[in-house]
DNA sequence: AAACAATATGACCGACCGGTCGCTAATATT
DNA sequence: AATATTAGCGACCGGTCGGTCATATTGTTT
C-alpha cells in the first residue's frame, strides 16, 4: 500500500518534531505543513490526535530499539553488553539522528504529571527500558563478570539517569563535555564493579 | 503595596503550574482562574506573556535558592556541603512543595531547544547551579576533604544527572525507590573521593 | 474499461490562545 | 474630604487549536 509509506513519513517527522516540540506542544497544522500535506490527511490515517500520538510513541520504541537495543545486543552478555547499551545511547544522541536529541528525554517530563493513555504509553516504553538494563546487569553477574550482591536496580537508576541528563545538558547549556562526561562516569562506575575490570575500555 | 502581595500570590501558583504543564504549556487564562482573578489582570503586572515568563524563572530561582542552597551552606565547607546540597535538593522534591516536583526539571527539556530570552534564563540558572556544585567540589579539595586530581566539571554533572532523573522516574514510573537510589549513588560516588569518608554519612 | 475502495483535499466549526481597550473600584496622597 | 493613581475587570480582537464533512483524486481489482 502506498498509504504505508506515507504513514511511516508521517511518524517520522511526527518523532522529529516531538524531540524539539514535545508531544503535547506538537500542532497538526505544523505537522502537516512540515510534510507538505494538507492537516485533514492526517485524519485518513488515525481518527484523533491522540491516537496519533500514540502511535508516534511506538514509533519511537521502534526506533530505540532498532538503534541502540539491537545493535548493542552484538556485544557479549554481561558488562559489556551494558556498556554498548549506554555507549549506542550516546552515539545516537551525538549523531543528531533526532533534532532535540532524544524523542523521550522531551517527552517524558512533559507527561509525568498527565495522566492518560499516552503517559501510559511513555511510561510503559521507559519502563521496559529500564528493565532491560537490570537483566543485562544481572546477566552479568551471572557470567561472573560482576561482583554479587550488586543493587542492580540502583545501577539501572544510575546509567538512566547519566544517559538522559546528556541531553538537557548538551542542549541547554551547549556544553559538548556532557558526553565525555557521562560515558567516563558510567565506564568508570562498570569498572568499579567489575571482576575483571580489562574486559571494558579503558577510560 | 497591595499590588505586590498579588505579584508575589501570582508567582508563587505560575511556578507551582509550571512545574506540572511547563512555562509554554502554561495558559494565562488558566493561570488567572486557579488564582481566581480575571486574566486581563495579569498584565496589569506585566506586559506580556514572556515578561511573564521571565518573572517566573527568577521566582523558581530564588526559591531554589532559598530552600536549596542557602540551608545547605549551613554545612561546613567541603565534601559535607557538597552532599548536603544533594540531600536538600532531595528533601525539597519529597516534600512535595511543587505538584511537579521541580520547576527547572519540566522546564529545562522543553526549552532546550527553543533559543529565546527564556531559554537565556533558565540556562543562566541552570548554569549558576552547576557552577556552584563545581565549586564547592573545589572547595573540597582544597580544604583537603577530596582526592586531589579530581574533575569537579563531571562530578558536578554526575550529581547533577542524578538529582534530575529522581523526578521523571518517581513521577512518571512512580518507583518511590528512585529517591533512595539518588541519594546512594551520589553518597557512594561521594565517599569513593573523600580522603576520609567518615565524616560523610553511612551508606 | 469500469467499479470500488483507499487516500487526500479545502472549506468550515466551536473552543481557546495571547493580547487590547475602556471602564470601575480600591488605595495613597494632599 | 477630594484627588490622583494603581489594581483589576469584562468585552472583544485576530489567530490557531483539534476536529468534521463533502468532495476530489488516486490506486487496485475485476
Amino acid at each position: 500500500m502506498r498509504g504505508e509509506r506515507t504513514r511511516q513519513a508521517v511518524l517520522d517527522c511526527a518523532v522529529s518534531l516531538a524531540s524539539v516540540e514535545g508531544i503535547d506542544g506538537l500542532s497538526l497544522a505544523r505537522l502537516a505543513q512540515t510534510l507538505g500535506v494538507s492537516k485533514s490527511g492526517l485524519f485518513a490515517h488515525w481518527p484523533d490526535k491522540q491516537r496519533l500520538q500514540l502511535a508516534i510513541v511506538e514509533h519511537a520504541r521502534q526506533q530505540w530499539i532498532e538503534e541502540i537495543v539491537r545493535p548493542a545486543m552484538d556485544s557479549p552478555a554481561g558488562l559489556r553488553r551494558l556498556w554498548a547499551l549506554h555507549e549506542r545511547r550516546m552515539a545516537f544522541y551525538e549523531a543528531g539522528t533526532l533534532p532535540g536529541g532524544c524523542f523521550f528525554a522531551a517527552v517524558a517530563p512533559e507527561l509525568d504529571d498527565r495522566p492518560g493513555p499516552v503517559q501510559d504509553a511513555v511510561a510503559l516504553a521507559n519502563d521496559a527500558w529500564m528493565d532491560l538494563l537490570e537483566r543485562v546487569a544481572a546477566q552479568a553477574i551471572e557470567v561472573g563478570e560482576m561482583r554479587p550482591g550488586t543493587d542492580v536496580g540502583r545501577l539501572a537508576f544510575e546509567i538512566q539517569a547519566l544517559g538522559e541528563a546528556v541531553v538537557v545538558h548538551s542542549h541547554l547549556l551547549r556544553r559538548g563535555d556532557s558526553y565525555a562526561y557521562s560515558r567516563a562516569a558510567v565506564l568508570d562506575r562498570l569498572r568499579g564493579l567489575a571482576t575483571d575490570p580489562s574486559i571494558l575500555p579503558e577510560a
